[in-house]
DNA sequence: GTCTATATTTCGATAGAC
DNA sequence: GTCTATCGAAATATAGAC
């Protein structure tokens, strides 16, 4: 791996785990494994080696969304991707960061985080939309609330899952909402009878 | 007011606002118009201004959750209370703390942080029960589930809210979990007739 | 390109006057 | 109790050798 991968790496693993603010570049450098100069070649500085990797970051979370592109009932795949494995401890990458001061601060490092949630979110608003089309869900649903309501408890159950240094308040919080979309299922069946 | 008291809310303010790593303990001083001698009088050092600053947050998150306590009908707390305003941009007293990775890592602070959350969940759980026996919510409902999608709903808001640096993603989070709940609604009241 | 040495500032805490 | 002066360490960045 070229130094300037491994630079951007280590960022990414530290921002995730210790914030903008407490990730110093000697600490970054130390887990590169690489000099000093290093980074100042390739970076203007902390705030720019930030930068990229919160591109990286935002760039693995689209990826994690691509369930609900699948081949499948849209619930299904509305289920499955609520249930997918996370890491409630360590928090979302991505949603994380919405947190971090420094970055909430920053334009353009709060800019790549928005445009990551919006790619996510308008999966969410399609596969909601397709339920919707096929009886799924109720006609009188609206996909775009909806989807910030089920992004929302995703990072919701993120912020429980840390503040009980748990696994299980996360799990629940998921559990709450597909047992949601189950009433709004059988409701909209109901109607069509 | 005194030294004491000036400094503690300084420091609550800074650590909502810009988090415990980047809140140096000359800022704090510096807001809250005292030497620095005053600090280390009535503080061991900056560690302990936060606890006890935590500790202020946290009260102020439980006051907030009164209206789940009056006197109306179940779910009508339960939505009013979800529609209390918030600040999104600037994120929950409490929720935002358990993103801070040196709150995180500190068993003291993070047990005052998960403390607050236990009396809020207790009165969510308890109006949900409340809901249920009354007809207002299916009997099927899981209400500690329940509870914690509800939270998880305006946690993750705030996550959304200022990735988007707008109000807007949060208050369609919350009506979307608002029409969940009135779908289980009507479900229920189905179901009795 | 990558390294080490060093400059400058800020951080967190202590000392000691009043 | 409250203040200012100051310390030692760490943060961020620059200089310059190889």
């Amino acid at each position: 791996m070229r130094s300037r991968e491994k630079l951007t790496h280590a960022m990414a693993d530290l921002l995730w785990e210790d914030g903008y603010a407490a990730t110093s570049p000697k600490r970054v450098l130390t887990r590169a494994g690489v000099g000093q100069g290093s980074m100042y070649h390739y970076f203007s500085g902390k705030h720019e080696l930030a930068v990229e990797a919160i591109r990286e970051l935002a760039d693995q979370y689209v990826e994690n969304s691509s369930v609900l592109d699948e081949d499948a009932p849209p619930l299904d795949r509305i289920s499955r991707y609520l249930m997918q494995p996370r890491p409630g401890l360590r928090g979302c990458k991505v949603g994380r960061l919405t947190q971090d001061p420094q970055v909430f601060a920053d334009d353009e490092m709060i800019g790549l985080v928005a445009g990551a949630f919006d790619v996510a979110l308008s999966k969410w608003t399609k596969v909601i939309d397709e339920a919707i089309a096929c009886g799924e869900l109720p006609a009188e649903t609206n996909s775009t609330q909806l989807a910030m309501t089920l992004a929302s408890v995703l990072q919701g159950g993120y912020v429980l899952a840390r503040a009980y240094r748990s696994q299980k308040p996360m799990d629940e919080a998921i559990a709450g909402a597909i047992s949601l979309l189950n009433t709004a299922k059988s409701q909209a069946a109901a109607s069509t009878e």
